[in-house]
RNA sequence: AUCCGGCAUUGU
């Protein structure tokens, strides 16, 4: 039994995980009961795959042969369910669990979450602490990652005192949810306190501020904190040129246009918005891809169509996020047109509108 | 030891 688990969990880890349930058929055909430990191996097979069908059969079998009320195993049943995506089924077993480890409460909640089911997350917290659970700043990235996104400040504000109390505030990891949560909620003045507070900033935290000023549409905020990374020699990353080009075609959207070279341009934004990217190229962050979309999207709404164009036919694997760009840049531009032509364009490739 | 955690592009 020792060495069947030892092997289902080989394959497992090195990504063949159908192998590893293969590997289960032939352990029983050889008359081989399996033992918790390779239930574990097993479940998370399942998670890996997943396969939620395969999942069910052995939680069935393990409760028949008692594995199931060992703790480990009973997370990774549970981590099963969330993982295929089966947030009833883990609900369910999880209200069901005699022992409910603070590991298992965050997987349950940061599970609601990644679902877009962040009021049922601040639900079961809620549950939790009744549980007499305590939270750690796992937890409180979680929740306010859920606060952020529904743009819930009651809430995120309250989960801020809590944590300011029990020092997970000045966390790094949990200053930048902050960031985020203040951020998407309209409050950027508590973003902006969060940040100055930092006692060690990172990468992060930088990107999420920067972020903040964006989406609240501080496009000329956004600029100057992207000067400052840059005097405080911050390692810019990808995701920095990411949030500063989106200020740049906030910008732009804004500005008023004027003729340059016969062109209705924003000359001002169109300026930056090229020597932010021209940076970009030099620190090599143009491969990869992930700034191409925001680029043409840039470009577009500076009223560089040319260049847009020019980009997006450049770019390698063209995803719908691509295309839409390319088009809201024709359509912004008053060119009903093109933008009809490359929606057929669009369908000879086989891409479909969303 | 392992399993749970932060910032990301288009349109709506």
């Amino acid at each position: 039994v020792f060495s069947w688990t030892s092997i289902i969990t080989a394959y497992t880890e090195c990504g063949h995980a159908h192998d590893a349930l293969t590997s289960y058929q032939c352990m029983l055909h050889d008359g081989f009961e399996p033992s918790p430990h390779t239930f574990l191996a097993l479940f998370n097979a399942c998670s890996r795959i997943p396969d939620l069908d395969q999942g069910r059969n052995l939680h069935a079998y393990a409760c028949m042969k008692g594995s199931d009320s060992e703790v480990s195993v009973g997370n990774a049943i549970f981590r099963m369910y969330l993982e295929c995506a089966a947030v009833v089924d883990a609900e369910n077993f999880f209200a069901s669990l005699p022992v409910r480890t603070l590991l298992s409460w965050n997987s349950m909640l940061s599970a609601c979450v990644d679902q877009g089911q962040g009021k049922k997350a601040l639900q079961w917290y809620t549950h939790m602490k009744s549980d007499g659970v305590e939270p750690s700043h796992y937890t409180f990235i979680i929740l306010l990652k859920a606060c952020g996104r529904l743009a819930d400040l009651k809430q995120g504000g309250i989960l801020h005192t809590d944590a300011r109390k029990r020092g997970y505030a000045s966390d790094g990891m949990v200053g930048s949810t902050l960031i985020t949560m203040y951020g998407k909620s309209g409050a950027i003045v508590g973003a902006e306190d969060v940040f100055g507070e930092l006692p060690h900033r990172d990468v992060v935290s930088w990107n999420a501020m920067l972020s903040a000023y964006v989406e609240q549409g501080f496009g000329e905020k956004a600029l100057h904190l992207y000067r400052q990374m840059q005097e405080d020699g911050v390692e810019l990353t990808q995701r920095t040129y990411v949030i500063v080009l989106r200020a740049c075609a906030n910008l732009g959207e804004k500005e008023e246009v004027r003729l340059l070279d016969g062109l209705a341009m924003k000359t001002v934004s169109y300026h930056i918005g090229q020597a932010i990217h021209a940076d970009a190229r030099k620190r090599d962050f143009l491969s990869g891809g992930f700034l191409h979309n925001t680029l043409v999207s840039m470009y577009g709404k500076c009223g560089a169509i040319l260049e847009a164009e020019h980009l997006f036919k450049a770019i390698p694997h063209r995803d719908i996020v691509s295309w839409n760009a390319m088009l809201s840049a024709y359509t912004d531009h008053g060119d009903g047109k093109k933008a009809l032509c490359l929606l057929i364009q669009m369908e000879k490739e086989s891409m479909i509108p969303d």
